[in-house]
DNA sequence: CAGTTGGAACTACACGTGTAGTTTTACATG
DNA sequence: CATGTAAAACTACACGTGTAGTTCCAACTG
């Protein structure tokens, strides 16, 4: 289990989409990436059945028209994606790269103030569980 | 300037290589990788003249071999990796990166006393200036 | 000087991606 | 029923990557 969801630019700016309306056709996704890159529809059309050969994506099909839905959640792309980066750059230690984070002038006070935050909440869960 | 620098797993080896011994030979990197992928070293001296023609390794020849290095700083990868990554997969939100982190439970307790610690050195240095 | 040899250069191929044109198909409409 | 039409299916191609075999060349060695 647990194949390896990598996905690129493209793609995920297809899946995106997914992940936002829950579901959409060929020509729903072409207008809402229509800004950003201007695809063809058949483009569209081709990544979308080569992501659902790879198990990404589905489809049912309504009034002649396939409606196409994620398979893979977000968050399972985030995690396998993250956790992909982390080991090939920073040979999977994690801090090192909240290390690169804050040392790449990435973050703002109000940033680092929110992930304060989120330390804490994530400590009082895991650190003092009783 | 500053061309997308994004690498693959196998490029990233390689390059490891270089940014740890500063040079290296075919024959050498070939040595070092040997282990974790099990290739030819016909097949190393065809990436590496890749990675010449992208401009990411340069060579000079000593003894009649090819000695690489890299022209691409380790922090310089990283930074174009982390960015595009946190651009693709999380809007730009740096933030949201790092409670992904945390709530994927990549991190022990420890780690996230590490971070702590440096979130109060990035503060101090840019938050109370004076 | 001729042969061996080690490394560079060249060639090759499959696979995924980005990109899109062309063909097929099946429903709606006159 | 014949057609138009829209969408899916199929075909195509260039490019980068992973992978490695084959060829070429220059330098040591006898």
């Amino acid at each position: 289990m647990s194949e390896q969801h990598s996905f690129t630019a493209l793609q995920l700016s297809i899946l995106r989409v997914l992940w936002e309306r829950g579901e959409a056709t060929v020509v729903e996704i072409w207008e809402a990436l229509h800004d950003e890159r201007g695809l063809a529809q058949t483009t569209l059309a081709t990544m979308l059945s080569r992501l659902e050969k790879r198990g990404a994506v589905a489809h049912r099909t309504s009034a002649r028209q396939f409606v196409y839905r994620a398979v893979v959640s977000e968050d399972a792309a985030r995690h396998s994606m993250v956790s992909e980066l982390t080991a090939r750059l920073f040979e999977g230690d994690v801090p090192a790269l909240v290390s690169h984070l804050l040392s790449a002038q990435d973050m703002s006070p109000g940033d680092r103030q929110r992930i304060r935050a989120m330390l804490d909440k994530a400590s009082k869960s895991t650190e003092e569980p009783k």
